[in-house]
DNA sequence: ATTGGTAGCAGTTTCCGG
DNA sequence: TGTGCCGGAAACTGCTAC
């Protein structure tokens, strides 16, 4: 435990939620969901207007859309948020080298490592500015919490949500921790807190009441002394930069229950490719192939094969989740399915294993895959999904507010459009239509007319 | 119309070679 | 050849976070 409070976490503001309100001007001060659109979504963000109604994020879409119906929906735009993250992460860099993202929106700073005066008023002082900068930059607020631990530090954040910053003096760490509830600590989610609650531990001061060995008897060894350590305010762990990938993974769920095998088949084959994208994207390769089957009555089970050696080959990835889905029954229906890779090596290398197999499947396959791919691509019936960003020959940028019967609904407006934009609607597949990359949320300077009047104070738009 | 997608870690069971 | 044990790797489940 540090005695100044120079750890510093930054969360954003109901980050998605926020950066699609800056981007579309009719949304501000508006209820906002982002999130899953179909019959199995989920909510990711909630507009702080949403939240007033109950929705709040890992909540059905459903349930949302029954508490609050007015709300717009849409669909998340992860390039933007992406694009948004890498300016905010940048700023942090500007404070320290030592900078850890937990998410997107979400990171850690070690302050003393980036020579900030180890005392209150000097980190207070650093996450103002932060603040101020942020909001130039992006357009978007961001919460700051000060400690002298991570713990204390994010915890700090959550209580300065939303807009604010708060810095727990060190020494002051028990009682202000002693009468939250358990689920405050991170790592407590809701089967640990019920395995406490039926041994009568609420809040934090109880864990520490209870001692370490009592809480090693009900959670097992590293989960309880863990939690006993963090608990009685002894978090040491260090702030530590980025580290690379374990493992890559991709799922969907379907939007109804698969019960043809051979659709199961074709669709985890598409899953392996998607994986072993990104997989190579990434310049790794692995050794183990992970499948994960979810059934209609949401039970999930795993099976795993690991290969002689590492690989980023698409026809071993699928050739061998294909032998793992043999072991497996789905003929009840299945809900979910997904690929992984793990057992990640530092770079990729050859696949010694396939080419001593003697070339196994591989001439004949992939080519021909890669054309059905690629004929999909085209063949697809363009998907007008709320919130995405469009461009019409005649009317400029706008979004999608909705489509159906063969119509989709587009709003015209840019994020520094001072009033809400036109609605039009156009058919489907109206060909003066078409999908757009996003707009950043703070104008270029060289969309500015000659003559515009300068954007308040510095910053403006990140340079880089 | 109830429950996403991605990732990491702990703990237990199973398997395998010696 | 059979048997039992040991240790490590692999396989699998469960929990958590964002």
């Amino acid at each position: 435990m540090r005695r100044a409070p120079t750890i510093l976490h930054l969360d954003m503001d109901a980050f998605y939620a926020s950066a699609e309100q800056a981007s579309k001007p009719s949304l501000r001060g508006k209820p906002v969901v982002v999130g899953g659109i179909g019959p199995r979504g989920v909510v990711a963000t909630a507009s702080y207007e949403a939240r007033v109604f109950g929705v709040h994020s890992a909540m059905a879409t459903a349930q949302a859309r029954r508490l609050c119906p007015n709300a717009a929906y849409l669909t998340p735009r992860f390039t933007l948020y992406r694009q948004v993250s890498e300016v905010v992460m940048g700023l942090l860099r500007e404070l320290s080298p030592l900078v850890e993202p937990l998410s997107l929106d979400e990171a850690f700073v070690d302050l003393e490592a980036g020579g900030v005066e180890p005392s209150s008023a000097a980190a207070r002082a650093v996450g103002e500015r932060l603040r101020r900068d942020i909001r130039a930059a992006t357009g978007l607020s961001g919460s700051v919490g000060l400690a002298g631990s991570k713990m204390m530090a994010k915890i700090a954040s959550e209580q300065a949500k939303p807009d604010g910053l708060v810095c727990i003096e060190p020494g002051t760490e028990q009682e202000i921790l002693g009468p939250m509830s358990v689920r405050a600590i991170p790592g407590v989610g809701p089967a640990t807190a019920e395995t406490l609650r039926r041994a009568g531990i609420t809040t934090v001061a109880e864990i520490a009441e209870a001692g370490e060995d009592e809480l090693v008897r009900l959670l097992g060894k590293a989960h309880g002394s863990g939690l006993y350590v963090l608990a009685t305010g002894g978090d040491e762990r260090p702030v530590v930069a980025e580290r690379d990938a374990k493992s890559v993974s991709v799922e969907d769920t379907f939007a109804e229950d698969l019960t043809d095998r051979t659709r199961v088949q074709l669709e985890l084959a598409r899953l392996a490719d998607r994986c072993v994208r990104r997989l190579r994207g990434a310049g790794r390769s692995g050794r183990t192939v992970v499948i994960k089957v979810r059934r209609y009555d949401f039970s999930t089970l795993t099976r795993s094969e690991t290969l002689r050696g590492p690989t980023d080959d698409p026809v071993v990835v699928r050739e061998a989740a294909a032998r793992l889905l043999d072991g497996v029954d789905t003929t009840a229906g299945v809900r979910l399915l997904g690929v992984g890779v793990s057992g990640l090596a530092d770079y990729t290398q050859e696949d010694l294993f396939a080419q001593a197999a003697g070339g196994t499947a591989e001439g004949g396959e992939a080519p021909e895959r890669e054309q059905e791919e690629a004929a999909e691509e085209t063949a697809r019936p363009r998907q007008w999904l709320p919130g995405l960003d469009v461009r019409h020959a005649e009317f400029g940028a706008g979004w999608v507010q909705g489509s159906g019967v063969g119509r989709v609904t587009v709003r015209f407006e840019e994020p520094w459009s001072e009033e809400p934009g036109r609605v039009r609607t156009f058919a489907v597949d109206d060909p003066a239509l078409e999908h757009a990359d996003p707009l950043p949320l703070v104008r270029p300077a060289e969309d500015q007319p000659p003559d515009a009047p300068e954007a308040p104070s510095s910053g403006g738009m990140a340079s880089p």
